[in-house]
DNA sequence: CTGTCATTCAATTATTACATTGAATGACGA
DNA sequence: TCGTCATTCAATGTAATAATTGAATGACAG
């Protein structure tokens, strides 16, 4: 850590950040963290890993500027740092989408694609929504819905899905979102969807860009106030 | 490398992007491409590394989609992939100007801030240009000056800076820079400048973020057609 | 075909990152 | 004060990464 010359000293700042999105789990906890706040325990929960690691990660992401730590009695929530972590957790996408054809070749592994793939984008969302014409479902889990989800959204977390398309009007469109562009929930919810004889698409972006966007959030009734 | 399931796949995808990034002679190294393609020895010399070294870290960047490479006869030119690699370079720069305390102190003890320490923007400048007010200068080494520049900078090398300012208009502004927003060239020059009783200041960003921007960009005669 | 030169590869060593385990801390409630 | 629980720390083995060296490739000139 010897400084040898302050342009050497940068690079090596910038460096510690990239690095620290360096590694596929801490990108994991990065995108559910722009969910909200969450716990050491709730998000160990979430990744199926042990609570060690997560918090070694965790503090990995700290020591880089990332996220912050906010001690609650016991418990301690950790949140992002400010909304220039997810753009350039954006921008890293970008470079990966552009250039890697692995990226592309893992999506349609995922879901088979037709011309009717095009996701929705949130401005045609929003005339959907305003005319009507559309069901829109938040695949993600309960609990994150309850902390802010798009206006008028139904929560239907990938589970239920099955159960819930028995009870959706057939001839109505249905658009999904979930955490994020790649969060692959709303990939699995429009193809089970599709199999159930459903039309359905995803919306292009999830609930942290469109946060992001400045768009109102609804909030479930027991957190408001 | 063994495939799980496809969301950890993927982010495993943006991982290898993040990890690449995640060098400061990494960082170096896409800054000095971002000014235009470079020969493995020619970026050896510019970093003052090993040629071997230099040639496995570009590797590791044209296998993240970074870089890519294009043999020329026996020389392999290496560039940027496209300009979402300096976006991404930019957002992770951010997080670290945001976050890191440590960028800001190195970058005080280079340059002892002031009011007017307040860098130039681009629009300012080509006010500035427009009305005659300022002398601009490029303070880079004359190969990056001559592969583009901004209409009607004069290029002064760092080493030339002391020379050159003895037959400067004295009453005159300079704006000063290099080859980025972090280029450590500018706040040398602008530094030494003001040693020496001129009005100085550094443009905010450097070349690439100029040409990123659509703006105009003048070459040297012997490069044109 | 041969020599030269830019680049890459292969092998080595040192360093750093990672996951796992079990123990230590720190705050709360009884 | 004591026990409980969330979190962190410390220690371990393993794997990945980095810099260095010298040899191998691949293209050009003669």
């Amino acid at each position: 850590m010897s400084i040898r010359n302050p342009k050497q000293a940068l690079y090596e700042q910038f460096a510690i950040v990239a690095k620290a999105l360096g590694h596929p789990l801490r990108l994991e906890m990065i995108e559910h963290l722009a969910q909200g706040a969450r716990s050491v325990e709730a998000l160990a929960a979430k990744l199926g890993q042990p609570v060690a690691n997560v918090s070694q990660h965790l503090q990995a992401l700290r020591r880089a500027g990332i996220v912050s730590a906010e001690r609650d009695g016991k418990f301690v929530h950790y949140s992002l740092s400010d909304t220039s972590v997810l753009s350039a957790f954006a921008s890293v996408r970008g470079v990966a989408e552009r250039r890697l054809a692995e990226v592309d070749r893992i999506v349609r592994r995922y879901f088979d694609a037709r011309d009717d793939m095009r996701p929705v984008t949130r401005d045609e969302l929003q005339a959907l929504m305003r005319d009507g014409l559309v069901t829109l479902i938040d695949v993600r889990p309960a609990d994150e819905f309850a902390l802010g989800h798009v206006p008028g959204a139904i929560n239907v977390p990938l589970g239920e899905i099955k159960t819930w398309s028995g009870s959706a009007d057939a001839g109505r469109e249905i658009v999904a979102y979930c955490r994020g562009p790649w969060c692959v929930m709303s990939f699995e919810a429009v193809a089970a969807l599709r199999s159930l004889g459903h039309s359905a698409r995803r919306l292009e972006d999830g609930m942290p860009e469109w946060r992001a966007a400045g768009l109102p959030v609804e909030m479930a009734a027991w957190y408001r106030g």
